[in-house]
RNA sequence: UGGGGCGUCGCCAAGCUGGUUAAGGCACGGGAUUUUGAUUCCCGCAUGCGCAGGUUCGAAUCCUGCCGCCCCAGCCA
């Protein structure tokens, strides 16, 4: 039934943008025979929507080039990251729809990194230094005044030699020293202002644990990294545009693929190594409206319990989204849609919505539920009358099937489709109007039954045996239908109704004097008591369905039993009704 | 005169080395079909390419000058 859409090996369309034309450029020269690339988070928080921009195009275009991409964890910082981490987001890659060529970590290369920075200290282009933190930001200068040389940008080759494996080896404190490149206090750019390549922390590390008291840092450890996997092209976001120079330095000075010494270690290991010289190319980051998209902001609505935890299906992380009843197809059908390129932009959560509708109008059966109950009587079928009804699973896919539906004297509609006093162009049930039952034939309301207090709590209807489905008075036209749900056969659910976290379109923006917090929008989990017909209770969790009329909606893959279901709200419909309406 | 990027329809985005009427998608408006006010299907939707000059028979595409927005001063990634 609700099947899951593959991620496609070539897309129907050849995308235009400036990456995939620089790969095509560089397949046709012969500059490349195959493509390499890599996707390489730092594992210290759950993978969010934005990041699916970046696996989409890294393993995307692996795929249509017939190449490889690597899962790279790029964990450098101990202390920072966290193995929970690491398998949550191995889970999410896959299922976004994609399965790494090698699973690597920075860590991997400890030994390579070390190995190449006392190259870099004999080529005469690393030093040690000894300035703190402080004295190195006071030394770095400003972004518009030259930084000045460390008085120990001098030291020879062999004390700092000495030095660095001392530092290697243990005998300085946390912060004491660091190793630098050596390239240029003037710079312009201040990525290249002898930027730290090593620093001393003494941390026990989840991969390596207390073998190296000393970590690279982020330019040095990623350039090589790609450089030893033989990444053709590394692609990432545009905050990165000017460590480009730093990593074409790193990779140039260290030479792999000229000195095999350095990474023998790594053949020894069972590695496979190939170095390379890649490219780095930077895009613009994928932004949607009512989205945040900080790992630190993530982590702060699940810490100060603003939801329930990384997968609440409000979040936008992966698993977020995940437990919502996003798809994996319709995500990367956002990604095409959005395109590539260097502008900054923002894009419209309603583009995200449309692409989720679209892949679910497609693989989602059709069930019915009623969320908010009212009870219609059919006054003319005989007291207790009960029948099987069957109904198409998807209209326009006979490939879903049929099945049985209860039908009785007494059904359940949603409460809105009942108005005693219609607002204009209203098309459903009103007294004295006929309504079509989905499935069942055309109905008039002849009485409305009251409470004490003037509530409607029942109506009482009459159904056109001449209009039944099936038969020739079927074609009679109304204006409206509605569904229902026999209400003797009735499965009572739990439904959670979702709607967006944020209550405005840049929750970031402080514009108007509030920060983000101020934004959370109390409304965007509404949990009612429903009722559903039997075929939509007894299902899997994660299984799919439009609720005819309401929206799509998915079993909760952590809370659902068949004896007890509970399905969240993926999305409305669209409804251009509601929209007139003023909604 | 610190460095690096970017400005094409409401939101994205093609347009690369200048050449007939400025792709496409989403959104939107109109219409048709419809037992989901859903889906689907037609039709419409920038004399205009941040602004101002210039070169040219011809410029979104080349030149000059402005204007606007984003990123960078972690021993984070």
């Amino acid at each position: 039934m609700s099947t899951e859409n593959p991620a496609n090996p070539t897309p129907a369309v050849q995308h235009q943008d400036f990456i995939r034309q620089i790969v095509r450029d560089d397949l046709a020269s012969g500059k490349h025979v195959a493509i390499h690339t890599r996707f390489p988070p730092e594992p210290n928080g759950y993978l969010h929507i934005g990041h699916a921009k970046a696996i989409c195009l890294s393993f995307g275009i692996a795929r249509e080039f017939s190449g490889w991409c690597n899962l790279r964890l790029d964990d450098t910082n101990p202390g920072k990251e966290d193995p929970e981490f690491v398998e949550g987001i191995k889970d999410d890659v896959r299922w976004l729809g994609f399965e790494w060529h090698e699973l690597r970590h920075a860590s991997d290369y400890f030994e390579v990194f070390y190995r190449a920075a006392c190259k870099l200290i004999e080529d005469g282009v690393a030093y040690v230094d000894d300035l703190n933190a402080e004295e190195m930001r006071e030394y770095r200068g400003t972004l518009t005044a030259a930084g000045r040389n460390s008085p120990h940008r001098d030291r020879s080759v062999e004390e700092n030699l000495d030095l660095f494996r001392r530092m290697r080896a243990g005998e300085f404190a946390d912060g004491s020293k660091t190793l630098r490149a050596k390239i240029d206090m003037a710079a312009g750019n201040m990525n290249m202002r002898d930027p730290a390549i090593y620093r001393i922390r003494k941390i026990a590390h989840q991969n390596t644990g207390d073998a190296w008291p000393i970590y690279p840092m982020y330019d040095y450890a990623h350039s090589l990294s790609d450089a030893l996997e033989g990444i053709t092209h590394s692609l990432c976001t545009l905050e990165f545009e000017d460590h480009r120079p730093l990593y074409d330095w790193c990779v140039d000075k260290v030479d792999l693929p000229n000195h095999p010494e350095l990474w023998q270690p790594l053949l020894d290991a069972g590695l496979p190594t190939q170095p390379a010289k890649p490219r780095q190319i930077e895009f613009s980051r994928l932004n949607l409206s009512y989205c945040i998209t900080s790992k630190r902001k993530l982590a702060q609505l699940v810490a100060d319990h603003y939801v329930d935890g990384w997968d609440d299906p409000r979040m936008n992380t992966l698993r977020g989204l995940r437990r919502r009843g996003f798809t994996p197809a319709g995500l990367r059908l956002l990604i095409d849609r959005v395109g590539v390129s260097k502008q900054n932009s923002v894009i419209d959560y309603a583009v995200l919505e449309g692409c989720i509708r679209e892949d679910l109008d497609a693989t989602a059966a059709r069930r019915m539920a009623v969320l908010e109950p009212l009870k219609l009587v059919l006054t003319n079928l005989p007291e207790g009358h009960e029948e099987t009804l069957s109904f198409p699973n998807h209209p326009k896919d006979e490939s879903f099937g049929t099945r049985d539906v209860p039908f009785s004297r007494e059904v359940w509609i949603e409460r809105e489709d009942f108005a005693e006093v219609p607002p204009k162009g209203f098309h459903r049930l009103k007294p004295e109007g006929e309504v079509r039952l989905r499935g069942v034939g055309i109905v008039k309301c002849e009485q409305v039954i009251k409470d004490a207090d003037g509530n409607v709590v029942e109506l009482h209807c009459t159904l056109d045996p001449e209009t039944r489905s099936g038969l020739p008075g079927a074609d009679r036209k109304v204006k409206g239908t509605i569904h229902w749900v026999s209400a003797k056969r009735a499965v009572a659910a739990e439904v959670r109704v979702y709607d967006r976290l944020f209550s405005v379109a840049a929750p970031d923006s402080e514009d108007d004097g509030k920060t983000w917090l101020d934004h959370v929008n109390p409304e965007a989990k509404r949990v009612l008591r429903g009722w559903l017909e039997p075929a939509a209770a007894d299902v899997a969790p994660e299984q799919r369905f439009q609720f005819e009329r309401l929206g799509y909606f998915v079993a909760d893959r952590v809370d659902h039993r068949a004896d007890a279901p509970v399905f969240n709200r993926t999305v409305t419909l669209r409804d251009t009704w509601a929209r007139q309406a003023g909604n």
